[in-house]
Parts: structure tokens; C-alpha cells; sequence
DNA sequence: ATAATATTTTACCAATCGGTACAAATAAAT
DNA sequence: ATTTATTTGTACCGATTGGTAAAATATTAT
């Protein structure tokens, strides 16, 4: 005698497409157009995917964009905190940062800037939600940077200041690099920054 | 005896809204929300008039974006220059244009941050020309810094770097501030960039 | 094979997009 | 007051927007 409570469960069909490398692609694609300029069908012919199963698994633009952002946030952050710990002089190490910003911004020829500084463009006053996100991710970024720099000698107060300079002039070369891709400007820019470490 | 060439030329009704007033509200609004998500509706209500008159006077919103930003434009470049003309020591001018921004973008409480920063974002491949105004732009207002600096007895090589340095700063603050608004780090900020000049 | 179940495609939704056509309204000159 | 030129508001255009519903499809367990 069985006690078959409910047997049968049937397990269906698996997902045909990756979610994380379509979140990756959505990312790219929203990093280059924009939140508003991305339309869903842009997005579905770019993941390959069509809308019934766009929807079925993120619920909607919106909160697809939240999932690119946080993937962006959490690949870049520790990439910062690493390239800082490789340097051990302080002026060396801020120079590294924003040379590797450069190239990270000059690098690809779509000239698309950085996914969180453009994000910057998209909060609006019913997205309330989005410019806390960016709000505090700059703040850990400043926050890095200041702990660096007072872990290298530098008092408090100062460190502080020029993080929050640096964090400032990082957002300025990504959002200018749209315009203006003159790499060696950039560099000397850089240089003349790090020079107040001296 | 006269010679009449096509006597009955009328002239008619004059036009019942003023034009520049009109570019100065549609600029506000583009500074405001972006080109791309200004519509046309947003701006036919905000301005008052009707979509004939709106496509009788502008030819389109493409082209009374462009009238916008010359506005915009004329309207900037000449206050900075006098602001800068009005204070002959060189690390305090360049501080009072800093500063100036800061008020600037942190005046109103909408935070919309510059007008040609944000048109950065707006970019696209099939906007070239609108590039090439930004870019044209940034070569101007840096020159024009560039010149303050160099007679003020800077070597034209070093301010020419510290030139672009103070742009990207400027464009960083415009982004940043759509952020953050702690008016008092802006300064802080400021302070250590102008100190460059000691 | 068949049943079960999740996915994906297709068709469709109202709303809005930028832009156009045109008739009604209006003001100046006669 | 009529004519004339021009602007104006209204209606409308096809295309596209983000999003939904349900039918069709594909896959696995039985």
C-alpha cells in the first residue's frame, strides 16, 4: 500500500537562454544607448530573446536595468579596491586608478562613457530610488579612495578632500570622453592632479 | 508717374507669441528633462502654443534643441569670461568660477545640472553635428581659461594641462551634482584643485 | 507515447511618439 | 467691410512605446 501524496510531479522544460549572460548583454546595451533610449525591442533582438519571455523573467525594463546596475556596481568596485592594493605609494596608485579609468573610457571605439556616471542622466523625480543607488555608490568610491590615502600618511581631513576631488574628476573624464577622446590630455590632466600628493 | 509692382501687397497678423521668450522656456525644459524624454507634447504645453504653431516657427525639435543650446551658449560663455576678467589674481578667479558653478548648479532646487554637460548624454551616431558643438565648446571655455592662466604669468605648456584639468572638474561637478548636492564638499573639492596654483 | 509544465512565440493592447494637413481664426491693408 | 496673408488649433497620420494574454511549442517524467 502506497501513500502517494501528489506523484505527479512532473519537472518541465529548462530555460533555453542564460539569465546572467543576458543580463551582461542588456548591461552593454543600456551602457551605450541609455535607460530611456533603449527600447524593448532593442533589447529583446539584442539578447535574442522575444517579449513573453522578456517579461517572464524580469518583470519588467525597469527592473532589468536594476540587475545591470548591480552588475556593473559589483564587478567594478572590487576591481578598484585591487588595482589601489597593487600600489603601494599613494601618488602612484591614484595615478594608476585614473589612467586605468582612461583607458577604460577610450578603450572600445562606442565611446559610451561609464554605466554609473551615465546613469546619472536617467534619474528623473519618480526614480528616486535610482539616484540613491548612484548616490551611495559614489560614496564607497570616495570612501576607498580616502581610506587609501589616509592608510598612506595622509590626515583625515584631507584624504577626504581629495577623494571626494578625485571621485568628482573621474565622472568628469567619463562623461567628457563622449565628446572628447584626446587621451593625452586626460593623462596630463591626471598628472597635474596627482601632483597634489607631493 | 508711378511705377506700381504688385501694389496689393497686405501685410498680415503679426505673430501673438515671442519667439526668444519661447526658445528661453523650451531651453529650460530641455535642461530639465534631455532632449529625449522632452516630447512634444511637454513642450507645446509648457510653451503655450499649439503643435501648428510649434512646427510654423521651429521646423522641428531637433532644431529648436540646436536654437537652445546656442542660447545657452551665448548666454555662458560671456559671463565666464567677465567673471574671470573681474578678478586679476589667478588662483582666486579661478576659485570664484568654481564656486560660481557650484551656486549655479546647486541654485535651483530642480538639479538639473548644466545644459551642455547634459546634452553629452545625448549623444549619438547619428548626431555628429551636436558632438562636434559640445566639443567645440569645451575647446572655447578651456582656452579661455588657458589665456586667464597664462597671463597671469603660467607657462603656456602647464596652463594649458591645468586648463583641462578645470574643465573635466567642471563637467564632473554638472554630473555630480544632478547626486549629490553637499555644497560644502563641491568647495572642499575646489579648494585642493585652485591650490595648484600656489 | 503521453501527460504535465514551463517557455516562447504571436497577436494584440492603449498610449504616446514626432510630424503633417488643413480648415478656422485673426490682424493688417485696402 | 472686404480682401489677403499668415498663424493658429484641431484632427489625424503611421510608427513605436512598454506591457499583457493566450496560443503554440518544446522538454522532461512517467
Amino acid at each position: 500500500m502506497y501513500f502517494c501524496i501528489s506523484s505527479s510531479i512532473s519537472v518541465p522544460r529548462v530555460k533555453l537562454f542564460d539569465e546572467e549572460k543576458a543580463i551582461q548583454k542588456a548591461m552593454e546595451l543600456f551602457w551605450e544607448k541609455g535607460f530611456q533610449s533603449t527600447s524593448l525591442s532593442d533589447l529583446t533582438e539584442h539578447l535574442g530573446i522575444g517579449k513573453g519571455s522578456f517579461y517572464a523573467t524580469f518583470k519588467s525594463k525597469e527592473v532589468l536595468f536594476d540587475l545591470c546596475f548591480n552588475t556593473y556596481q559589483s564587478a567594478n568596485v572590487p576591481l578598484i579596491e585591487q588595482l589601489l592594493a597593487s600600489e603601494t605609494d599613494r601618488k602612484k596608485g591614484l595615478k594608476k586608478l585614473m589612467a586605468f579609468n582612461v583607458d577604460f573610457l577610450l578603450g572600445n571605439p562606442s565611446y559610451k562613457g561609464c554605466f554609473i556616471a551615465n546613469s546619472c542622466s536617467e534619474v528623473s523625480e519618480d526614480k528616486s530610488d535610482l539616484t540613491t543607488k548612484i548616490s551611495q555608490h559614489y560614496l564607497e568610491l570616495q570612501r576607498i579612495i580616502q581610506k587609501y590615502l589616509t592608510s598612506g600618511g595622509i590626515t583625515s581631513k584631507r584624504a577626504k578632500c581629495l577623494a571626494a576631488m578625485s571621485v568628482t574628476f573621474l565622472i568628469g573624464m567619463s562623461q567628457q570622453s563622449k565628446i572628447n577622446q584626446d587621451r593625452n590630455s586626460y593623462l596630463d590632466s591626471i598628472e597635474e592632479v596627482v601632483s597634489l600628493l607631493d
